[in-house]
RNA sequence: CGGGGUGUAGCGUAGCCCGGUAUCGCGCUUGGUUUGGGACCAAGAGGUCGUCAGUUCGAAUCUGGCCACCCCGACCA
């Protein structure tokens, strides 16, 4: 009845359309591969915002805003950037329409109206962004310069999906500018480890950090760095990256500066970026076949109180008891939501709001009253205690940080399972096939492997993670020596 | 762009082979009874059957073009 949702066993992507839409978390607008973000998934990415932005601030970084559209002469100045993303590049020919002759009420492009030279709609801003650096750096005083920005971008997506890839998506792109290598990849660095720290933290969501191979590295960037995370379904999920760029984009636009000994040195840049796609890891790391899981640091409703009542009587009553419950637990800056509509059945709303992902929900009726009770249920359980109200409000604290580690350790627990270790091309071939998931295994460094690995299974090198033991051992396609496992995964 | 499929009320659908202007469920509106795990009864509103053309007395149904979307592949945060 109502909101049926496919199972997980049953249809895995099925199941995540059918969460991200009767969740209210988007929908599939007019326009196509592109996306509407409801409100109740627009709260999930502003708290998303509100935990990075704080993190890049307290990293100094600060935020500023670059144009949507960048001429064309400017986006090929990076040649490599500009190659890696020309197949997916919208592109504005001219700024005006025209009622149509032909066709009464309808316009026509104005083809007086073409102009001088196309504006691509940014698939990232790395171009214009440095090519404006070059304007504000002249002297090693200018450096570092830290900034970020809030933006949408344009990568037109053959076949895309609700969060995971549309054509049009939210995201922050960092990118910041330095007087030496060092620094730079220690920015790159620094971000990685932001990254993870809010993945891990915020999300619950468990990652590896490691290395891009160069089949995997942003076009443009010197060496990437990324966090990689677990699906429920076993597949990998970049969930953000971190460039080194190195030189490159210096190079390209001549920034230049006059460090302290008065000579002229090229300018060392990074770039950094997470997007909505979050929200689809953080859909499918936790959810459940009731709806959503979500972690508290980023539920948009902590808690939600549901009256149980018979009349509009017992109704006020339970309302009194409701309202100085939420009261107090607003004061402790948690968001309550107290359900009073009288037209639906409480479990109804029990149904919702475990479909919504809301951690704690707090029942109260008549015979809580006498009792002086509240009947309180998590939703990554679904345990139901009954507590006292005078300590319900002390309790929750302690309730909400248990859930946000238990789904994190649940998820690290699956990722564990999940990753297998393999010394021979059959065997991975098999864990592939049957168990999915991260497979470590060794690899002699070359694209000529990767490419024939990822052809014949689909599976692609996620990443060299940072943390990899020094081990002998010999690629499990190729034969050839290898100093390290690597972490390969099919991946969304 | 290749291969397959689908377009009927806000959503999901029946009807199509065998032409006679549309079925059912959910949702919505109103009234009443309900309310500790997705309530029930009654009344009601809502449809250019994707679109354009053709065949026909008559087209959701037959024919052709076009459009859109979905699935599988190539491409990807």
């Amino acid at each position: 009845m109502g909101k049926e949702i496919t199972s997980r066993t049953q249809d895995y992507s099925q199941w995540y359309i059918d969460l991200v839409k009767k969740a209210d978390l988007a929908e599939n607008s007019d326009v196509r591969g592109c996306m509407v973000i409801k409100p109740y998934g627009y709260s999930i990415w502003e708290k998303m915002q509100q935990g990075l932005d704080k993190m890049f601030k307290d990293t100094g970084h600060v935020n500023a805003y670059f144009p949507l559209f960048v001429p064309k002469s400017m986006f090929e100045a990076e040649e490599k950037n500009a190659e890696g993303f020309a197949k997916e590049c919208a592109i504005v020919t001219h700024y005006r329409l025209k009622s149509d002759p032909a066709h009464k009420g309808k316009l026509m492009v104005d083809p007086d109206a073409k102009l001088e030279e196309e504006l691509v709609v940014r698939p990232t801003s790395e171009a214009i962004i440095w090519s404006t650096y070059k304007k504000w750096i002249q002297s090693y005083r200018d450096l570092p310069l830290l900034i970020n920005q809030w933006a949408n971008v344009v990568r037109w997506e053959m076949r895309t999906r609700l969060f995971l890839r549309t054509a049009e998506f939210l995201w922050q792109e960092g990118h910041t500018a330095h007087a030496t290598q060092a620094e730079a990849i220690a920015e790159t660095e620094q971000m990685l480890n932001v990254y993870a720290e809010f993945v891990e933290t915020f999300m619950a969501v468990p990652v590896i950090k490691g290395r891009k191979s160069e089949g995997e590295r942003f076009p443009g960037a010197v060496d990437t760095y990324c966090i990689e995370a677990m699906m429920q379904d076993g597949k990998a999920l970049q969930a953000g990256t971190s460039h080194f760029l190195g030189q490159n984009f210096a190079d390209a636009f001549g920034v230049n500066f006059t460090n302290k000994e008065g000579k002229l040195e090229k300018v060392w840049g990074t770039s950094w970026g997470v997007s909505t796609r979050l929200i689809g890891a953080l859909i499918m790391a936790h959810s459940d076949d009731d709806g959503l899981v979500l972690p508290p640091k980023l539920a948009p409703i902590h808690v939600v109180i549901v009256p149980i009542f018979k009349n509009e009587e017992e109704l006020s009553k339970v309302s009194v008891e409701a309202n100085s419950i939420a009261a107090s637990l607003r004061k402790l800056g948690y968001a309550v939501k107290f359900d009073n509509r009288d037209t639906l059945k409480p479990g109804f709303k029990f149904a919702e709001y475990e479909l919504k992902g809301v951690p704690v929900r707090i029942a109260i009726g008549p015979r809580d009253l006498e009792n002086k009770t509240v009947e309180v249920a998590r939703r990554d359980t679904k345990e139901k205690m009954v507590m006292k109200i005078d300590e319900v409000a002390a309790a929750i604290p302690k309730l909400l940080d248990d859930i946000q580690t238990n789904i994190y350790q649940k998820a690290l627990t699956f990722r564990g399972q999940m990753t297998t270790t393999v010394d021979t091309y059959d065997q991975f071939k098999k864990v592939l096939d049957e168990k999915g998931g991260f497979v470590l295994a060794h690899w002699d460094g070359t694209a000529e492997t990767e490419a024939a690995i990822k052809e014949e299974t689909k599976a692609t090198i996620r990443c060299i993670p940072l943390d990899a033991k020094e081990e002998n051992g010999v690629c499990v396609y190729s034969g050839k020596p290898s100093g390290r496992r690597v972490v390969f995964a099919r991946a969304y």
